[in-house]
Parts: structure tokens; C-alpha cells; sequence
DNA sequence: GCCGTTTTCGGCCCGACTGTTTTCAGTCG
């Protein structure tokens, strides 16, 4: 019997291989839909008594879903795919080729693949062809050379850099009213294409012109009176795609919306509209009848005049959010302002850059009023972990900081690992006096999900265990996480009263924001943690804090806003 | 293909840019 999510991907195969086939792009972007909401249904398929009531499926779509159900195939894929060569599907992804040309490539010179479509090129047949050219010729076989070389989507920890470069670069222009980083990366997505700038400015010839003369400028590969996109190569590193949207300031807030998405949130937006006879467009917000224009001051003014309160740009994702934000919504997801302290973070003690009161000090500039300090356990040898009498002599120096400090509770911590062979690295009279102790997995991550689910439970049982650090163990775009149920692990943790962390490194984002919305659901609580080696990575908090947002928490969800008094009062219940 | 007290047909978000044309289709976000 197929998953829902094998089953989520041949309707996404089918809208593929149609557009390919040249079918009507509405027809095409129902199987998209169809293929949506079955995802965004939080229901296992067992339990949807009739997908065909889903909004978005309809009598067709439905057949094709219980087909495969019964069968585990689609005949109407299977034809397609009789059809239509395999071999042009990821050739949709090149820059430039949609399914109209591809298509044309396929029946005009038989394009069946990657080698067929570069002979082409080379045998100089394309540009022969009618809406074809020379350019076209040679776009195609540069994009055929660069998708070997560069993912597509690209971690945004890799993309952190470029960022911060790009914004100090505007933000020394003079012409720049003002400007912000919208698209994928506004939302918090864990992964990027791109980054999408919108800029206010009265020249923007000039803005134009410098940003093209910096000299990290790989290639460019666009440029309008309004639009900007290049490549901008930091670091010697992969060439990354900046996109960037010139604007008059009164626009700003409408384009500032328009280019963070999600393509499905401003597609529920336009609709909404449309609804009150209104048109919403990059340049604001169109009265059909009168064409008066209307522009907003900022994003909040313009979800006001919906009748809705501000959406957090991390839940923009065409799901139910605009029915969760009304204009007078009491709905508060966690935010920066929120955090009142960070429960995971390493010192030179162990592998950290920074002493106990380096940390100390760069938390009260963040404004936390406690932390606790969790240095890495005596198995973790290569991170300097420490021995049962360093780790008493660290407690004692932290102790005494606490004393020291009146605005600030320090914990004492640690971060124990869970050893290979499912026992804790630290015996109970050991763990006995620290305050806040954090159970992780450094090692075996190949282990089989029975006994990685073995080790995690030993220390979810455990009463000192407070909470359980990057519950999956994965690097995005790096490393898959070891083999555990999470499902599992929600109710695990429910039943002994552990903390879930949200990991806010951005390698990281462990647990991930799907995830987190289940625990909150369970009633989990979440701590969101940065790990921090150096005193800089505190200030990854806001990305744990975004991740958190996608997941819907609300504040109460996570223990950072607790407070030190209600947080030692949960983890001392655990205890007895 | 899906949807609907503007409903069973005729829409389906909207606009910029490119390369091809010589007024526009295709692609993209």
C-alpha cells in the first residue's frame, strides 16, 4: 500500500509530465493543488474517509488517489510516462526552459535528455528553431554546465554570509530610504534558492549602479528599470542568486509582501481581494471599480485593511493563515522579545571560544535574565569534555557567578552524551546537584532505529534528564539525522515530562518546524537553544525563534519565556 | 482539473523581463 507522501509525489509526476505534454496550465496546477492539500491535511490517509472532500480534490484527482491506494499504480501517470521520455523531466529545472519549450524541444528535434538536448546545442539545431535563437542556444547549454556545479537549493547557513554582506552594502548607500531581505529566507524556509532584496529609493539608477560595481558581482543576469538579479560569489565560494526589486517607498510595503510569499499565501491574499472587489498587486491595493490605487505605510497596514492583524512572515504558506489572524486576534506566536535566556551554550571548558563570564556578560547584553551553562560530557574526548572532577570544579566557578549576578540566574549544566551502548556518561550521584542537565547523541548515529530509540529512552527516563538537544542529530543539506521515530519521541517526552529543543544553529534547526508544531500539539514543551561555541552564535537565537513561529508555537510552548522559577519548578517535578 | 448564494460555465494572482519578434509568448517569482 503506497504512503501518503509516495502518493503526494505522483500527482506532483502527473502535473510534470502534463506540462511537458503541454497541457492547459490550470489543468496542470489542480494536480499541484490536489497534491497540496493532501499534504497540508495533518490526517494519516487511513483515517480521511473521502479525499474527494478535500478542497482541492476533486472527482478526478480522487479517482487517481484511490487508485493508487488499490493498486499502487496510476494508469494515467503509467500513459504519460509511455509517452513522454523520463529523460526530460529534470531538464524542467534548467533556467529558462519551461514545459512549452521543452516541449517543443522534444517534438521538433526528439530532446529526450541532458546528452540529446547539449547535442542539440551543439549540432546548432535549436536555433534554427521558431521562438528559439542563438541566445536561447547558448542560455541553455551554460544552464546544462552550471546545474552539475550548484545545488539547487542551498542550507541557509551557506548563505548567511552573503546575507549579512548584502545587507551592510545597502545599508551604506545613501539612496536607500530603506530595504529588507524578503522571500524564502524572510520566511525562515530551511533552505534558499535565492535572495530577494526590496529596496526603497527615489535613484534607483544609482542603487542600480553600485551594487553592480561591487566587486563581488559573479555574473549578471538581469536588469530592468525595477529589477536587479545577479550572482554574487563570496568567499570564494559557489556563485549564490541575488534578486533585487527597486521601489518607490510607497510601494515598499506592498512589494516587501508581494516578494516574501509564499506564491500560495498571496494567492489566498488575491483572493480575499478579489472578494471585495479589490486587486492586489506589487504596487497596492487596486479598487476595481475606480482604479484608485491604494499603497500602506508598512506590512501591518496592509493586512489591516483585510480586516487582518499582522502574519508573521514564517506562517505565510497558504495554509489556514489567514483565518488565524484576524484583526482582533489573540493568537501571540513566540517572539524575539520573548526569550528570556538560552539553556544550551559551551564554554573553553570544553570545546567553546569564550570563559563562563564571557558568556555571562554577552547574555545580559541580549537582555536574558538566565542560562544555564552546558559544557560537553567526559566521552566527547576530541571536544575536551570533562572528567567528573572538572566538571564539580566548573560548577563550583558557576555557583559562584550565580551568587555574583542579582539580574541573572546561571544553571549549572551539562551536556551529557548518551554513550553507544545506550547507558549515560554520568553516573547518578554525578548528576544529582546540576541543575539542568541536556541529553544528546554524538555517536553511532548508523545504529538501527531500535536501539538509537533504546538510547534516547534511557535518558527520556531518566529524572535528571531535563531535556534532549537536537533530537534528530541532522545537518541540513550535510548529514541525515540517526533513525528515529519522531512521532515516538513526542509522546516519549510527553510521558516523562522531557523538554525538546529546538537547536536555533543554523545547520541545525533541530527539531524542525513540522515537528515542533506536533509537539506543541502533544503538549511537548520546547526549549529554543543555540549551542553556542562563541559568544556570535548567541546571536543565532532569532533563526530558532523563526524556525519556532513556522511550527505555530505560542509563547507558553517554550520554556526560554518561563522564567528561571517556572522552569526549575518543571524539571524538579520530573524529578519526584 | 476544480470550484461555485456573483454557481453547472467560465474563470482560475499579477506583473517584470527576455528573446524573440515587430507585438508577444514563455518563464519566473
Amino acid at each position: 500500500m503506497m504512503n501518503k507522501k509516495e502518493i503526494i509525489k505522483v500527482l506532483e509526476q502527473i502535473a510534470v509530465y502534463m506540462e511537458i505534454k503541454g497541457e492547459n496550465a490550470f489543468r496542470v496546477s489542480a494536480y499541484r493543488k490536489a497534491a497540496q492539500a493532501l499534504e497540508q491535511d495533518e490526517r494519516s490517509l487511513r483515517d480521511i474517509d473521502d479525499v474527494s472532500k478535500l478542497n482541492g480534490i476533486g472527482k478526478g484527482t480522487a479517482a487517481i488517489i484511490n487508485e493508487l491506494i488499490e493498486t499502487g499504480e496510476s494508469s494515467v501517470l503509467n500513459e504519460l510516462k509511455e509517452e513522454i521520455p523520463e529523460g526530460l523531466i529534470p531538464l524542467l529545472k534548467l533556467p529558462g526552459l519551461g514545459g512549452k519549450k521543452l516541449g517543443k524541444l522534444y517534438q521538433e528535434l526528439g530532446v529526450k535528455d541532458r546528452e540529446t538536448l547539449k547535442e542539440a546545442c551543439e549540432s546548432n539545431r535549436i536555433q534554427e528553431l521558431a521562438g528559439f535563437g542563438k541566445k536561447s542556444e547558448e542560455k541553455i547549454l551554460h544552464a546544462l554546465e552550471e546545474a552539475n556545479t550548484r545545488p539547487e537549493r542551498l542550507p541557509i547557513a551557506t548563505v548567511e554570509k552573503a546575507a549579512q554582506f548584502l545587507k551592510d552594502r545597502l545599508a551604506s548607500l545613501e539612496d536607500v530610504r530603506r530595504f529588507e531581505l524578503a522571500g524564502s529566507y524572510r520566511r525562515a524556509r530551511e533552505t534558499v534558492k535565492d535572495l530577494d532584496f526590496i529596496v526603497s529609493t527615489d535613484a534607483p539608477a544609482s542603487v542600480r549602479e553600485s551594487l553592480l560595481n561591487m566587486g563581488e558581482i559573479g555574473e549578471i543576469i538581469g536588469q530592468g528599470d525595477t529589477k536587479l538579479s545577479f550572482t554574487v560569489i563570496i568567499d570564494d565560494d559557489f556563485p549564490l542568486s541575488v534578486d533585487v526589486r527597486l521601489v518607490e517607498d510607497e510601494a515598499f510595503a506592498t512589494t516587501l509582501h508581494h516578494f516574501t510569499g509564499s506564491k500560495d499565501h498571496n494567492v489566498l491574499m488575491r483572493q480575499l481581494a478579489k472578494d471585495q472587489g479589490e486587486k492586489i498587486s506589487e504596487y497596492g491595493v487596486e479598487n476595481v471599480e475606480t482604479g484608485e490605487v491604494k499603497t500602506f505605510e508598512d506590512e501591518t497596514a496592509f493586512f489591516n485593511h483585510f480586516g487582518l492583524s499582522f502574519i508573521p512572515p514564517e506562517v505565510r504558506e497558504g495554509r489556514d493563515e489567514l483565518a488565524q489572524f484576524p484583526k482582533d486576534s489573540d493568537l501571540q506566536l513566540i517572539s524575539n522579545d520573548d526569550i528570556r535566556g538560552d539553556l544550551h551554550m559551551h564554554t573553553t571548558w570544553s570545546d567553546g571560544a569564550h570563559s563562563i563570564d564571557e558568556m555571562i556578560e554577552a547574555c545580559r547584553t541580549r537582555g536574558y535574565d538566565m542560562m544555564a551553562i552546558t559544557d560537553h560530557s567526559q566521552f566527547l574526548k576530541v571536544a575536551n569534555g570533562l572528567t567528573v572532577e572538572r566538571l564539580k570544579r566548573q560548577h563550583e566557578q558557576v555557583r559562584m557567578y550565580n551568587e555574583q549576578y542579582e539580574d541573572m540566574t546561571i544553571f549549572t549544566g551539562i551536556e551529557m552524551d548518551i554513550l553507544p551502548d545506550g547507558s549515560l556518561d554520568y553516573d547518578d550521584d554525578v548528576l544529582e546537584n546540576i541543575d539542568f542537565v541536556i541529553a544528546s547523541i554524538h555517536s553511532s548515529f548508523q545504529q538501527d532505529r531500535n536501539t538509537i530509540q533504546q538510547r534516547l529512552e534511557t535518558a527520556a527516563r531518566h529524572p535528571k534528564v531535563a531535556m534532549i538537544a537536537h533530537p534528530t542529530g541532522r545537518l541540513i543539506g550535510r548529514r541525515d539525522g540517526y533513525d528515529v521515530d519522531l512521532d515516538w519521541l513526542i509522546d516519549l517526552a510527553k510521558e516523562t515530562g522531557t523538554i525538546l529543543e529546538c537547536n536555533a544553529n543554523p545547520n541545525r534547526l533541530d527539531l524542525s518546524a513540522e515537528w515542533l508544531e506536533k509537539a506543541q500539539k502533544a503538549g511537548v514543551p520546547i526549549a529554543i537553544n543555540t549551542d553556542a561555541h562563541r559568544i556570535e552564535m548567541l546571536d543565532h537565537m532569532p533563526m530558532g525563534v523563526s524556525t519556532a513561529k513556522r511550527g505555530w508555537l505560542n509563547a507558553d510552548s517554550v520554556v526560554n519565556t518561563w522564567g528561571a522559577e517556572r522552569l526549575k519548578a518543571w524539571i524538579d517535578k520530573k524529578q519526584t
